[in-house]
DNA sequence: TTTGGCATGTAATCCGTTACATGATTAG
DNA sequence: CTAATCATGTAACGGATTACATGCCAAA
């Protein structure tokens, strides 16, 4: 089986956004989920394609633009494959961190290098949270009402939560690597 | 350029852990900082060859036994090539998300389904908090006086926040989709 | 003696990004 | 007119995992 996320992901994009095109879909992906999330054209296309071929997407040419344009909508068999998905618990990731590889490392390297990383990640996180408390006001107002409002809350909060977290470490980071020992 | 931040990995695993076998070199990884950083076989044994092509590293069979084992070594050139590297400010990472990527789309299976998906991740995450703990209680005892000591508490302290944050996240998610809209 | 851990390596495959190639439409 | 955006797709490459293949040594 393959591409089997990126696979879900458009499918979802397709189920929540109703008829799309593949350029749709990866801005639709980009819109709503890009902070944990993202979609290039190199895999859209091909699954797409895919998903043709499996019956879980069909496809008409647009006549309204005369534009080279195809728009998708998901199948029946589609919004099954999709909810087989949805129920396996997704396991613990484990992702590779590299900032974190080279706090591990700085003994290697002044003291003074890893601190201005540190710096600069909570420079990036501040703004990060900013950006997505915004986010969280714009779609509190903009989607109101709408079925899908506390599944989107509840990820722009994912963002939010995940970087004050990343701040406050890296602050604790800052001051564990600072003291000398006694 | 190639496999970069593996090299880098296997690099500084040897900066810090002097001469060792390509088995040395996965379960120092595995025992330090599996919790963020993770090399297979596959990637550590054309990393070496790679990295002794580069004179990063050199090697020597191993005499002392008369098993298959190669000891490999940091040179002067590879602790240089550590620390370019360790100055380069690690770009923000935006790793995809599983579990994010199911409650974003939850609202097209059974709400409890994801809420279970949140009370599993609650529970992993909770024995991840006490078993960081417990690294972090291991690590002071038995490494106590060393230079990296405080570099290997700064990661093990990102690993446990981390985990308390996500599992914090996952309670406030559970409100957020529970609750019916007013 | 047989199982588990030590030890090295390759091949297949997967999943994903980036670069390339092409061209239409629309807004300024 | 021309730049930005809409639009589709392929090819090359990169980086990593997994499975496979092999075999020694030590302890139970």
């Amino acid at each position: 089986m393959r591409e089997s996320t990126s696979e879900m992901a458009v499918l979802g994009a397709l189920a929540l956004g109703g008829e799309m095109s593949g350029y749709d879909i990866r801005q639709f992906i980009d819109a709503s989920i890009s902070h944990f999330w993202r979609e290039s054209y190199g895999q859209i296309y091909p699954v797409l394609a895919q998903l043709g071929r499996q019956k879980l997407v069909k496809s008409s040419a647009d006549k309204a633009s005369n534009r080279d344009r195809r728009r998708y909508s998901i199948t029946k068999a589609g919004r099954q494959r999709l909810v087989e998905w949805l129920v396996i618990e997704p396991q613990p990731e484990r992702p590779r961190n590299e900032l974190l590889l080279k706090v591990f490392l700085a003994s290697q390297a002044p003291t003074r290098i890893v601190i201005q990383h540190l710096e600069s990640m909570i420079a990036s996180c501040r703004a990060q949270t900013k950006e997505l408390k915004q986010v969280e006001q714009e779609v509190r107002l903009q989607d109101a009402g709408s079925e899908t409002l506390r599944f989107s809350i509840a990820t722009i909060r994912a963002g939010i939560r995940m970087a004050q977290a990343r701040a406050r470490w890296a602050r604790e980071a800052i001051e564990i690597i600072s003291k000398r020992q006694a």
